[in-house]
RNA sequence: UGGGGAGUCGCCAAGUGGUAAGGCACCGGGUUUUGGUCUCGGCAUUCGCAGGUUCGAAUCCUGCCUCCCCAGCCA
């Protein structure tokens, strides 16, 4: 975190150390449950709790809540642990599985029933949601709340042993019916479940929950400050409920706010859904919210980390406006990525003046941010390619690109001048008819004339095709939940977030970047080989984000 | 309407009784062989509202308003 910022969790944590309240230790944990990949949220809390443990000298561990084994997968932490590396932080050795506790969580469960301070409740999933009580009023004990000590113990070792059908008995705590928070009425502790785990195996089925789980795998492994989510404001009673009863090592859980983007989904269970129904490629798809999806999306670990410091960290609900994500994008790859130029919707030129079969090598600098990066040679000749969208026969005002009778700079070539408009039988304009001047070679006059544009451009007979994939927001609302009338967030799903644009024409020397590369293609944005599909001979090139396009302001207004 | 949280610029967010940081966005000027970058300037007499305490309040007190979370054998 840069120098002088902070945040209510980090002056916790300052007071902690100053009255030596953990002997000095600051440990922390990112606790993710392997049920899903990882997505920019998860991003600012990897970034806390490992950025806390890196500037107070202390310990992050990554340690995987893995209670529920309907619902996690092997793929699932394989993706995370990858994602985290990534990101640039590293757990060491300290990687952990909720699951390795089990027979402990087992024996704290054993020594709660011996003290009479959970039993064994033969209540049906319905039957618990109707003596619960309501927001308002107190629950009601469960019929089984009174089972002696030897009876609860018979029938919990019997759970244990898969006596009993999934569903039909489950382990309470004797915590609090009449409690205003509901988390405290009785909680579940342990549930059957004949189900496989990932790492376990059959080895057992019945589960713990949670809440009986988590402070606990916290406790073990002697966590200093448990950062979550402000939903487990309401289980933090309970959290200390079970770490004094169980009189065992008590961290201090400390909540915040999670992070909300505009024009995205954020809940596991969308991202899922979209997965799922196809609405897009995979969880790696590059309009993800996903790490990911924004690794192939062309997104860095560093732009990542450093939104995470400016959005703060706070206990307000707050949603930060995507433009935030992708100013980082941009501020780290102006200072890194090399330049290239490329022509997404080409249109011919023909240079008249210029020799039939002369090709020349101009040069190019690969980063005007970085002198040290060098130059490169690009190829010159006689039919050239330029974007569509720099020419307009019938230019506004403001319109300083190419024109009938303009003259514009040809990035480190010439200056060229339209003579004629070429256009087929539809009326379509085909090709540029333009001479060029041969003093102005690198694109200087030595006279001094000025020219309002300099265009980026390909050498027709150097070009190399490519495919660009042209991505925008995945969603055409701000808050995709915010639907009226029977309609659903899906509704909400951008139909143009992703364009395919094939025919592309690449500057040669652009077509031998390795996939994965960060590139600037000049005057259009910040692309990405794509991960998977760009190979030498088919390249395949991601949109991340455009570059900042003050004509594009002028042309709305 | 029980409990738990939160309200400071369009969006984030500092501020912790001494007179409203910063970033993003936006608007203008300059530089520029990317209408990019960079740079300069503008952008909250006011902190949900109303009272009160104080020489002094975004910060303390009282009352009110709005928003979020909780009735999974999910996490």
């Amino acid at each position: 975190m840069p120098a002088g910022k902070t945040n209510f969790i980090r002056q916790i944590i300052d007071e902690d150390l100053r009255t030596n309240k953990w002997d000095g230790r600051v440990m922390t944990r990112f606790p993710p449950e392997p049920n899903g990949y990882l997505h920019i949220g998860h991003a600012k809390s990897i970034c806390l709790n490992f950025g806390i443990a890196r500037d107070y000298k202390g310990i992050c561990h990554l340690r995987f809540d893995d209670t529920n084994p309907c619902k996690e997968e092997q793929e699932y932490v394989d993706s995370i642990k990858e994602d985290i590396r990534w990101l640039g932080f590293d757990w060491g050795e300290h990687e952990y599985f909720a699951s390795d506790y089990f027979d402990q969580l087992y024996e704290w469960a054993l020594q709660m029933i011996r003290n009479g301070q959970a039993f064994v409740c033969d209540l049906s999933a319905e039957e618990i949601r109707q003596t619960r009580g309501t927001l308002k009023e107190p629950g009601q004990p469960s019929p089984y709340r009174d089972r002696s000590v030897e009876e609860n113990l018979d029938l919990f070792q019997r759970m244990k042993d898969g006596e009993f059908p999934d569903g039909s008995r489950t382990l309470r705590a004797k915590c609090d019916m009449a409690s205003p928070n509901l988390n405290l009425r009785d909680p579940v502790m342990y549930r059957i479940l004949h189900a496989h785990h990932h790492r376990s195996g059959d080895k057992w089925c019945i589960y713990p929950m949670y809440d009986f789980t988590h402070g606990q795998s916290d406790s073990i492994e002697r966590i200093t400050h448990s950062i979550c989510t402000l939903e487990f404001e309401d289980h933090r009673p309970l959290y200390d409920w079970y770490c004094d009863t169980l009189g065992i090592y008590h961290p201090q859980q400390i909540e915040f706010a999670r992070l909300n983007l505009t024009y995205t989904v954020m809940s596991k269970r969308r991202l899922l859904e979209l997965v799922r129904d196809r609405h897009v490629n995979g969880w790696d798809d590059p309009r993800m919210p996903t790490i990911s999806g924004l690794r192939r999306r062309g997104y860095t670990p560093e732009s990542i980390r450093d939104f995470c410091d400016r959005i703060g960290v706070a206990k307000a609900d707050n949603t930060v406006e995507i433009q935030m994500l992708e100013h980082c994008l941009r501020e780290h790859l102006n200072k890194v990525a090399p330049r290239y130029m490329a022509v997404l919707n080409p249109l011919k030129v023909v240079l008249t003046n210029y020799p039939d079969d002369q090709t020349e090598t101009l040069e190019a600098v690969n980063n005007p941010e970085r002198p040290e990066d060098g130059t490169r040679e690009v190829p010159f000749s006689k039919v050239l390619y330029i974007e569509r969208e720099d020419f307009m026969e019938d230019p506004p005002k403001k319109f300083f690109r190419l024109s009938p009778g303009a003259e514009v700079r040809l990035r480190y070539a010439y200056f060229i001048k339209c003579e004629e408009v070429i256009k087929d039988a539809d009326g379509e304009i085909v090709e540029l008819r333009c001479t060029y001047d041969p003093a102005t070679r690198g694109g200087d006059a030595p006279d001094g004339r000025k020219v309002k544009a300099t265009l980026h451009w390909v050498s027709a007979a150097h070009a190399v095709d490519a495919e660009a994939r042209l991505y925008d927001h995945l969603f055409v609302k701000e808050n995709p939940g915010a639907v009226e009338d029977g309609q659903t967030w899906i509704d909400n799903l951008n139909p143009d977030s992703l364009k395919v644009v094939s025919g592309v024409k690449l500057e040669p020397e652009l077509a031998k970047v390795a996939a994965g590369a960060h590139v600037q293609f000049e005057r259009l944005g910040y692309f990405c080989a794509d991960a998977k599909d760009h190979a030498p001979g088919k390249p395949v090139f991601n949109r991340a984000v455009t570059l900042r396009d003050a004509w594009a302001k002028i042309q709305q207004k």
